[in-house]
Parts: structure tokens; sequence; C-alpha cells
DNA sequence: TTTCCCTTCACGG
DNA sequence: CTAACGCCGTGAAGGGAAA
């Protein structure tokens, strides 16, 4: 018999436009975009959360600003105020700490937590996740949605499937039954590359999770390489990976994209220096130390090229870094005449 | 041979 | 014209070189 465990997972609702709508009441019942400048729908970046009332036009998460404009060009649009939403994910943090150490910060606004042990059933750990969403409710005035279940793989599609302002718990003897008719997409770690592959072996378009399940280990080995093997266990609804509340860093970098593609050497040594500086900075304050860097470019034609370069022994020193970065930004302008769109820097660590 | 180094790919928030 | 695509981080695949 193995250890039963209890894993749940928390996720805000829209967490940046809500916290939007929560500063400014009067956007409420309007639809709101956070992410880039639209700039009259000419605006590079993308959406990174739009309210409910947005997606009532077709605008996601991760969608060119300039089409979800065209969707719904009276929309609000705001930037992203990063340093409100930290502030904002801090306060949240503490009340989920309140359910003790074992507690995995996927991101700002999601986070697993494993309550085996402290709780014995499964009724018990809901009323834990009601009370967590009451206090962030009161003290934080956001909605979110909780998802458990006897495993972290299944906590967050119980979660995905109670959004928004939900909460949902799947038994384990109801696991199999719940996700055997989810599209294979479903399983984190499967996009839509997985997926494809998954569907030509199964000569199926849209893949089902019981579909899968019926593939044998070395198939999906041999179809998937190395990730086959825990996919298989998922197929089953297995997931043997634990709540880890302190992972190391292992890289730290910035990118920039130009308003307009530039080969103006000028303009791109200064933002160059711009991000190795504000990337050092940021190791230099937590003590890390650089193993390695990598430049990035991107190309008016939309690929992105790196260059990276290993420093075995390690390199404490911020200048040393930028000087050891600066020959293969130079490489990249001097291989190349193409216009570029994007240029970005980063560290290797430990 | 094993280990590393480099580059790209896939994915997710 | 033709549609248009950010920023961060992780892990893995394959290629080749070094030890």
């Amino acid at each position: 018999m193995k250890l039963q465990k209890i894993i749940m997972h928390l996720d805000m609702d829209y967490f940046f436009a809500q916290v939007e709508e929560r500063e400014n009441p009067e956007f409420k019942g309007k639809s709101v975009v956070v992410g880039a400048n639209p700039r009259n729908g000419k605006g590079r970046g993308v959406v990174s959360t739009s309210n409910y009332k947005a997606r009532e036009y077709g605008i996601r998460s991760g969608m060119p600003i300039s089409r979800a404009y065209k969707l719904n060009p009276g929309a609000i649009f705001l930037p992203v105020n990063m340093r409100l939403y930290e502030k904002t994910a801090e306060s949240i943090s503490q009340i989920l700490g309140e359910e003790g150490p074992k507690i995995e910060k996927i991101s700002l606004d999601e986070a697993y937590i494993d309550l085996t042990g402290k709780y014995k059933t499964f009724k018990e750990a809901k009323k834990i996740g009601e009370k967590l969403k009451k206090e962030i409710l009161k003290k934080e005035g956001l909605t979110s949605t909780v998802g458990i279940a006897e495993n972290k793989m299944l906590a967050k599609i119980a979660c995905e499937s109670a959004k928004p302002n939900g909460i949902k718990v799947v038994l384990p003897k109801n696991s199999l039954n719940f996700i055997s008719d989810l599209d294979v997409q479903k399983i984190p770690g499967i996009g839509p590359k997985t997926k494809e592959k998954i569907g030509k072996y199964l000569s199926k378009e849209n893949p089902k999770i019981k579909d899968a399940s019926k593939i044998k280990k070395k198939e999906l080995v041999l179809l998937l390489g190395k990730r086959g093997e825990d996919f298989f266990k998922k197929f089953q609804g297995v997931d043997d990976a634990r709540v880890l509340s302190k992972r190391k860093i292992k890289s730290v970098g910035r990118e920039h994209t130009f308003q307009k593609d530039t080969r103006d050497p000028e303009k791109i040594t200064k933002i160059f220096r711009n991000l190795v500086n504000t990337v050092t900075d940021k190791v230099q304050r937590k003590n890390l130390i650089v193993k390695g860097v990598v430049v990035i470019f991107r190309f008016e034609d939309f690929k992105k090229h790196t260059k990276q370069i290993a420093f075995p022994g390690g390199i404490y020193d911020k200048k040393f870094v930028y000087k050891k970065s600066v020959p293969l930004l130079l490489r990249f302008l001097m291989e190349n005449n193409k216009k570029i769109r994007l240029i970005g820097f980063r560290t290797i660590l430990k």
C-alpha cells in the first residue's frame, strides 16, 4: 500500500487583470487587457492576461496585442505593473504559508501545497481550500481557484476545470475517470508538438488520455524520448513529482525587442550594456556565480539564435562578465547583416 | 568512453 | 502586401570536441 498523498493546487483567477480591477473599481464589467501597448494596432508585444469580459471577444493570453486590439479596440489596455502584482503575490504567499512549509510557488499566481499528513481526508482538505480562498478574498479582494487530488498533475487539472472562483476535489477512486476523456494536451508538459506526435502514432487528430494510456511504455520512449517514461505514468493518472519548496536558480536573463528592427550599432550596444547590467546586478545581489553567458539575437525573419560561452571556473566580477560577453555580440553583428528585432542576455549559474 | 560544450526545440506561466 | 507573434525560465535532444 502506497502512501496516499493529498495535494492542493491554488491558482489566482486572471491574476494581473483582476488586480487591476481591484485597483480601479470603475473597470468592473469592462473589458480589461494587461500587456503590451497596442499603439493603435501597431504595437509589438502580446497579451499577458485579460479578464473574462475581454475573453468574450476572443482575446487570450499570448495573443499578439495588435490582434487583441482588432478584436476589441474599446478595451482598456494596461501596461504590466509587475511591482504591484509582486506585492500582492507576497501577501497571498503569507496566507498560504500558514498551511506550513510544504509549498511550491510555480509563478506569481500559482502554488502547490502538500497537505499529506496534515489532514487525513479529502473532505478536511477541501475545508482548508475553502478557508484559504476566503482569506485571500478578504485580505486581498481577489478570487482564486483550488484543485485537490492525489498528485500534482491531477490537482492542477482539477483546478483548471473549476475556474474561475471554484474548488474541485478529485478523489483517488475517481482519478482515472476524471482524466480519461480529456485531450492529451491537458497533461502539463504536453504541448501542440507532442500532441501531434501522439496523434500521428494513434492515427487520431485529437487523442484523449484514455487513447494514449494504451500505448506501451517502450513505444512512448521511442516516440518521445526520455519524457516518454513520465508521460506513460501520467496517462495512468500517476505522478510521483514532489512538492519542492526551495529550488535553485539556474539562469537569469533579460531580453529586449526594438520598437523597429535595427542595425544601428549605437542602439544595439547601448541596449546590450543595459541588459548585461541589470542581469549582473541581480546575480551579484543574490551572490550567485556565473558559469557561462548566452547572447540571444532575433532577426527580422523572426528566428532566434544564440551564442554562448562557458566559464568552467566561474566568474564573480560584473565587469569581467561584460568583457567576456561583448565578443559574442560582435560575432553576431559580423556574421550577418540582417536587421535585428530582439537582443537578449542570459547568465548560466551555479 | 564519458563528460562537457554549444545550439536549438518544446513547453509553461 | 500578407497576419501576426513578449519575456522569462526549465529541461532535453543531438551535434561535436575534449579529457
